[in-house]
DNA sequence: ATCAGCGTTAGCCTAAAGGACAATGGCAGG
DNA sequence: CCTGCCATTGTCCTTTAGGCTAACGCTGAT
């Protein structure tokens, strides 16, 4: 079934074009096996751990399981696992999740097929691999600084255009705390309002829609 | 090379991955035939003029012309063209946009195998397709009051974290317009502030990142 | 044990936002 | 012709936001 010199792949996402589209790309080459499918994460760490492939293909956002929840789990049972993220391109807060969970590599979803390839055989020789721009926004952004948990929640709720005063009641503190909270946040992502705030959070992906 | 009873289809999308997704799909179905593919709406148009496809498979939101525009163009020459738009779901504004423009059908990229065949099979006969959900909204928002152009101007000044001052000064009015402006979208949109006013136009689809 | 970062509370002050109401000119449709 | 919608400019008033500064208890790292 699978020749010696093979790369066995797990290709996980939820829209069923996108699998179809991977699996169609990979099934080009000769050396590379997509062993198996899923189509969520909670999925995708069962058939990791049934096929073992030598790498994995994960999208980030998926229902039941996200991509970084279920590369932590695939990790922390298979700590060689080797895992490329894919993402639609939200922001670039997902990256310093993926990365911080131990993903060995990272890609936008409009790749070409010849860098989709170029990265998988680097990811399965046991390198990394990070688009041109990817790679130049995370030192970018790692030297501005991140914001805390609290401070996210915070941002989620400014940015369903709640009041300081309403964010107080929900997350039961006075509106001074919540004044406070969102004085950090202007000052972390370099804006003046909330408004501004909201936008600049969804484009790095810190916060989402929904 | 076109078997009679054939359903002749151009694929349009700006992503690799989704276009060989969607023609793999495609190919399980004997009487599907895709003719042509485009990675963007003047390329679109191009081939459609070439190949007159039974129907076109067409994403809204891509480079060079958009889906919309696309489209105008290629029912602007061939006023029986069928063209079902695909989206990543960014809001039902383009949805609007698309039907004016004359789509037959709507489908979302997450779409079932089934749901997309039977939508293509649907258009094909003559007939319109939209999903359960979107069919719903549309009629939901349409008693709802639409924004006018100039109101969707300042939005977008809006969702860029401008104050009223810096709206009426980049649009040359004064800031009693901007705020007269502000206060209308906000109670179209039924919200009570801009930052609430933004998460609900990006929801709708009626602004955008970037 | 000290220090940094976090979450929390608090004051004061100016600018901005938002609600309510009114009025003008323009332009398209009945 | 006239009515309605749109864009524009106002006023008055109340609430909110945002800048600046300062504190306190807590936790984790050095």
């Amino acid at each position: 079934m699978t020749k010696p010199g093979q790369i066995r792949l797990l290709v996980v996402d939820d829209h069923l074009v996108v699998r179809m589209g991977l699996v169609a790309l990979l099934k080009r080459r000769k050396d590379f096996e997509v062993v198996a499918e899923a189509e969520n994460g909670a999925q995708a760490v069962e058939r990791f751990r049934e096929h073992r492939p030598d790498v994995c293909l994960m999208d980030i956002r998926m229902p039941k399981l996200s991509g970084v929840q279920a590369l932590a789990a695939i990790r922390a049972e298979f700590p060689e696992a080797r895992v490329i993220m894919l993402t639609t391109y939200d922001g670039d807060s997902d990256i310093h999740g993926a990365l911080a969970a131990g993903a060995s590599g990272y890609l936008l979803k409009d790749v070409e097929g010849e860098e989709l390839v170029f990265a998988i055989r680097e990811v399965h020789r046991g390198g990394r691999y990070l688009p041109e721009g990817v790679a130049q926004r995370l030192t970018e952004h790692s030297k501005s600084p991140q914001l805390t948990p609290r401070e996210i929640e915070v941002l989620e709720l400014v940015a369903k255009g709640l009041s300081n005063k309403q964010i107080a009641s929900v997350l039961n503190f006075t509106d001074f705390t919540a004044k406070a909270h969102v004085r950090n946040i202007l000052e972390k992502l370099g804006v003046e309002d909330r408004t501004g705030a909201v936008t600049e959070a969804m484009q790095r992906g810190i916060v989402h829609l929904e």
